[in-house]
RNA sequence: GUGAGUGUAGCUCAAUGGUUAGAGCACUGGACUGUGGCUCCAGGGGUUGUGGGUUCGAGUCCCAUCACUCACCCCA
């Protein structure tokens, strides 16, 4: 068979049964966020080009090279969205919604899209559910956003996390520290590397980062950002940290950790792992306390997060996890057979029970190994002999226990060895 | 964008340059006429990613291309 198409690179289809994870995983974070009083926001996957750049940074990685832009027949410039905070900003400028009762909630869930090489845990269309809490200026809020996400984490079953936390500053101390840092680097260019000569110029704090020796014996003599920060900046940080405690959060600090996006303030967060490879970050987020009045709205500080969907689904797969299986599978013989199998499917259903039902085709033997391969919890059988008699073979498959049962008392009776059944596997 | 590795049945993988490309799992059927899982047997399923080249002969060697994987860069 020759596949005529296929998917672009980087991108793929989520099949079952692994849909099965992605809606456990939205389904916890819809209740749980909810718990928290965040409320779904859907909006648009196209945006402005504009908007892009001047949320995340024109001079970043993802603003120069990483956006699907493209000018639709009008000329604009319109970009697929690579993130999602800045189409909740544009969204909350643009519809008043600091009119709402602060601080006002919002989380939401959808395709991201980055121009990348794909390798473990990176694609080119990527799933993303974040929140994003606006017009809360204390440090509660990013501990919160955490405890959120720790819990949720959790209900999952997820395991062997990490929590880093770091504080890059603000609008008033981050640039002077950024000069001490120039200043530091500046008596060691000749040993740094060729990529770390390049993030010198470009983006010094990302020197922190690098995986040369040379270069990492260097960082442990240069100055911290956390040594650095504006007493307001350092007052918020030590507030935060005494949140966590109090909210029996693990964390450590992680001076060099900084994010890539432009638009973070203060405090900043990752959840890794070491079980995804080179790409560990699971979740990640921050505060931005001047995107809103950047973007011509009112002065309004900000926080949010990012959970990397595949990211978390790889890890998830990683623990056995059984789909969904029929409660009933109803095996018929013969054309009159089956048309009773088909009524006695539809009650089934109507009564919130999964029917699975072989419509008649082969042998009994092989609808009994199909009933089988479906994992159903009973085999329902309807022959010539239950056809004459008004009734139904029901057969559990555990244990094969078997017995007739009127058609007429079918609801109840077949409830009553679906509940057995389960008795007996506990 | 850079580097490395891998492309053979639905899946996991065999096949010294030499007959008609095989096995396990999965699927379908049978052994067992109305009873699943275990066992055994049989069957269907392939343009060996694609296109060139070398050769009497290519799944195998060479080149190109595409895809996948992993890493760098960067990030969720």
């Amino acid at each position: 068979m020759s596949v005529k198409f296929r998917t672009i690179k980087g991108v793929q289809d989520i099949l079952p049964p692994r849909t099965y994870l992605w809606q456990r995983v939205e389904d916890a974070a819809k209740r749980i966020f909810s718990l928290y009083g965040f409320s779904e926001i859907r909006t648009p996957i196209i945006e402005f080009t504009e908007l892009f750049v001047r949320s995340i940074g024109e001079d970043t990685d993802i603003v120069e090279k990483e956006m699907y832009t493209f000018q639709d027949r009008a000329g604009r410039s319109i970009t697929l969205r690579p993130e999602g905070t800045a189409s909740v900003v544009r969204a909350y400028i643009q519809n008043n919604l600091y009119n709402l009762p602060a601080p006002q909630k919002f989380y939401y869930n959808g395709p991201m899209f980055r121009y990348e090489r794909p390798q473990k845990g990176r694609y080119r269309q990527f799933h993303q559910i974040g929140v994003e809490a606006f017009a809360v200026d204390a440090p509660y809020v990013e501990a919160e956003l955490i405890e959120m996400l720790w819990l949720l984490l959790e209900e999952l079953g997820m395991e062997n996390l990490n929590t880093e936390v770091n504080s890059i500053g603000c609008s008033e101390c981050r640039p002077d520290y950024k000069k001490k840092l120039l200043n530091y680097l500046e008596g060691n260019l000749g040993s740094l590397c060729a990529d770390c000569m390049r993030r010198y110029r470009h983006n010094p704090l990302r020197v922190f980062d690098c995986k040369v020796p040379s270069c990492k014996e260097i960082i442990t003599g240069a100055p911290k950002i956390t040594e650095f920060l504006c007493e307001n900046c350092g007052d918020h940080f030590k507030r935060f940290l005494s949140y966590l405690k109090k909210l029996d959060i693990p964390y450590s600090i992680n001076p060099s950790m900084v994010r890539g996006l432009d638009y973070y303030t203060r405090t900043v967060f990752e959840v890794t792992t070491t079980s995804l490879g080179a790409q560990n970050a699971v979740a990640a987020g921050g505060r931005y306390d001047t995107l809103v009045e950047e973007f011509g709205g009112p002065r309004t500080p900000a926080a949010g997060f990012a959970i990397g969907m595949e990211r978390l689904i790889t890890l998830l797969e990683e623990k056995p996890f059984e789909p969904p299986r029929p409660d009933v599978y109803i095996v018929s013989l013969g054309d009159e057979a089956t048309d009773v199998a088909y009524t006695v499917a539809s009650s089934l259903r109507r009564e919130g029970l999964q029917a699975e039902l072989s419509y008649g085709t082969g042998s009994l033997k092989s609808q009994l190994r199909r009933a089988d391969r479906f994992n159903a919890t009973l085999a329902l059988i309807i022959g010539e002999d239950e056809l004459r008699r008004g009734t139904l073979t029901c057969k559990r498959l555990s244990d094969g226990f078997q017995v007739e049962v009127k058609l007429t008392d079918l609801i109840t009776d077949i409830k009553k060895y679906l509940n057995l059944s389960l008795n007996i596997e506990y």
